[in-house]
RNA sequence: GCGCCGAUAGUGUAGCGGUUAUCACUAGGCGUUGCCAACGCCUAAACUCGGGUUCGAUUCCCGAUCGGCGCACCA
């Protein structure tokens, strides 16, 4: 270990981020990808620890919301074929148009440097844009270099599907597509009524130009998106009174441009206009509540609302948890936006499926209609081929132009005339019981490994003690990769024996212990603090004598003596919370 | 992608045109040890990769890869 001596290479001392991804690299949470190769930037492997802490950051996000709101969690394919992303807008919106200086090398995003001459230059082929640059004499902006050929760079990953080249496959650049296209399933096993919600916890992969800090930029990233899918009429949630004096840092477009947070409640930010309606303040106090379960820090958190020119055209509103990293800045972990009928009606015109839910009226509404019933047994023999046109002409006429002795239409360009005894028509009442309507969604997106990175970003603490200095992270019990460590206070027989059994116990259990004899107790304390492991039960002579062990707690390094019968569940109660450490059993002093 | 800087045991480092490649911590073993990184002995462990210059390269040069910073990018 080298809590002694924290220096980066430059001889400055380390900051934040190197201590963390230093000890997560050294104690196996997590570390870059194929370093036996030679690694691959925007790649990383978790090890032991980081997978157990991940899974368990899943899981949380589960119990929030597949079990808290009831949305169904489904598993899609990662590779996608076209015309999804032909749909979602992945294919031509996720590629940006480059040129390159032939000079300097300095590359450009061609539309950009068109912006000043064409308004929209997103509408334009790479052809055109390339014709723009050349008539308006643009040259490279750093030297003045000829620009080359504009080429795509698409940030999906291309693969094919089967042999040969006809059938292109994309690895997905985010999980949400497989939400919408499943949209007619869903919507069947929901019984065929909103509002409801499906998720999807899963990698998604994106060929990002230039991947950066650690985990924070990934080329493979894994995602836990929620689509939920509402009435777009009625924007309320029943259950927002549960959260609505939730009081969070909201760091809206009015306070961006003033430069201070606001504390406020969401009662308030709803009715002030803040947070444009209940559904997004909802998720938005739900994901804060997630966010502080796994251990993100409250007050190194907030709530930023996109900039009107950052937010996707068809977003309706969209908030970030944000979270505030030392070396990094305010980095964004959770997107939450109401993304209205942008997406279902994308794959509605692509797919050509029909992606609406039948909303029945409360009451039904009447209406009076008129039926125009045209007598098709003298109309078809007259008009032959022609007879349908003239039907439909005549069902199109109002009550006015069905009047009089004689009926006129025009069809195909040529006026009809039609004696008024071949077409009958009423008025009839009819009920109309609901209409189709294509729902909004609603998307809280999170990336989880960003939030694993926050989590141990925002555990992580170095202080000292007795003059040495330790390294701790200070998980949520629950969230903390390994839960106990049972130790023999010595590396003796009569102490291993009891205290391996002990290590049964708590397996039998399903609860995540380490057993651990070598060196000192104090090392082994600290080894455990380092890794976050919240309590170590520890085997002494008493253990023999009078059939008691120690618990001692991680953060206030505090020991109580308990039952060793008890132990087991006094441990697991510790780890939920159910208990407060001090009253778990007898303190001790340390010595 | 561009520019600048860097890369030596698990971690942090020292160093050099010819060394047995330095030191500390860590890890493993033995002994000791009655509760917060004790001690003694022993052990294991590294010059990112590919070319070039040279009698000889971990060291110098070029390129690649990875990492940091700045620019660009981040739907």
């Amino acid at each position: 270990m080298t809590y002694l001596h924290l220096r980066s290479s430059r001889g400055l001392a380390m900051d934040r981020y190197e201590q963390v991804t230093e000890l997560a690299r050294r104690r196996g949470i997590m570390w870059p990808a194929f370093e036996l190769y030679g690694g691959a930037a925007g790649f990383y492997d978790y090890g032991p620890l980081g997978a157990l802490l991940k899974r368990k950051i899943e899981d949380t996000w589960r119990r929030f919301f597949v079990i808290g709101e009831g949305f169904a969690e489904i598993e899609a394919p990662t590779i996608g074929v076209e015309g999804i992303f032909a749909a979602s807008g992945h294919l031509s919106g996720f590629s940006d148009p480059l040129t390159e200086c032939q000079e300097c090398k300095e590359v450009y995003r061609a539309d950009h440097l068109i912006k000043h001459i064409v308004e929209v230059p997103d509408a334009l082929s790479n052809e055109e844009i390339g014709r723009i640059i050349h008539e308006n004499d643009i040259f490279c902006p750093e030297c003045g270099g000829e620009l080359s050929e504009i080429y795509e760079f698409n940030l999906m990953f291309k693969t094919t599907i089967g042999p040969g080249s006809t059938h292109p496959g994309y690895l997905r650049p985010e999980t949400a597509q497989g939400m919408f296209i499943n949209f007619p399933r869903l919507l069947r096993y929901f019984r065929d009524a909103l509002p409801f919600g499906a998720v999807q916890i899963g990698k998604s992969y994106r060929n990002e130009i230039s991947p950066r800090q650690g985990v924070i930029r990934l080329r493979e990233f894994t995602q836990a998106e929620a689509e939920v899918f509402i009435d777009p009429r009625d924007k309320t949630h029943p259950r927002f009174p549960e959260v609505s004096d939730l009081t969070l840092r909201l760091y809206s477009q009015e306070a961006q441009e003033r430069g201070v947070i606001d504390e406020m409640t969401l009662e308030d930010a709803v009715k002030r206009g803040i947070i444009a309606h209940q559904m997004l303040a909802y998720y938005v106090a739900r994901t804060y509540q997630f966010l502080m379960a796994v251990g993100v820090a409250p007050e190194r958190m907030r709530f930023r609302q996109h900039k009107a020119d950052e937010m996707a055209h068809y977003a309706a509103d969209c908030w970030d948890a944000e979270v505030l990293l030392e070396r990094l800045g305010w980095i964004e972990i959770v997107g939450i936006a109401d993304r209205t009928d942008y997406d279902l009606k994308s794959h509605m015109t692509h797919s050509q499926a029909k992606l609406t839910v039948f909303v029945p009226y409360a009451e039904p509404k009447l209406r009076q209609r008129l039926v125009v019933k045209p007598d098709m047994k003298a109309l078809g023999p007259r008009f032959k081929g022609k007879a349908k046109a003239v039907a439909e002409a005549l069902k199109s006429l109002d009550e006015e132009g069905l009047k009089g002795d004689v009926i006129c239409v025009v069809v195909e360009g040529e006026t009809v005339t039609i004696e008024r005894d071949l077409v009958s028509f009423e008025v009839v009442e009819e009920a109309i019981r609901g209409e189709e309507v294509i729902p909004h969604v609603i998307e809280p997106s999170f990336g989880i490994d960003r939030i694993i990175y926050t989590v141990l970003d925002h555990s992580y603490s170095q202080e000292e003690v007795d003059g040495e200095s330790r390294a701790v992270l200070r998980f949520i019990p629950a969230m903390a990769p390994l839960q106990v460590a049972v130790l023999p206070l010595m590396d003796r027989p009569e102490l291993a024996q009891p205290a391996e059994a002990l290590l049964q116990a708590f397996r039998r259990e399903g609860i995540m212990a380490e057993y651990d004899t070598s060196g000192s107790i104090g090392r082994r304390y600290r080894r455990n603090d380092e890794v976050g492991t919240p309590f170590c039960v520890t085997i002494d002579y008493e253990t023999i004598e009078e059939a008691t062990v120690t618990i001692r707690d991680r953060d206030s390094m505090g020991q109580v003596r308990v039952p060793k019968e008890s132990v087991v569940e006094i441990v697991s109660a510790l780890v939920k919370g159910e208990v407060e450490f001090l009253d778990a059993g007898r303190p001790e002093e340390s010595t």
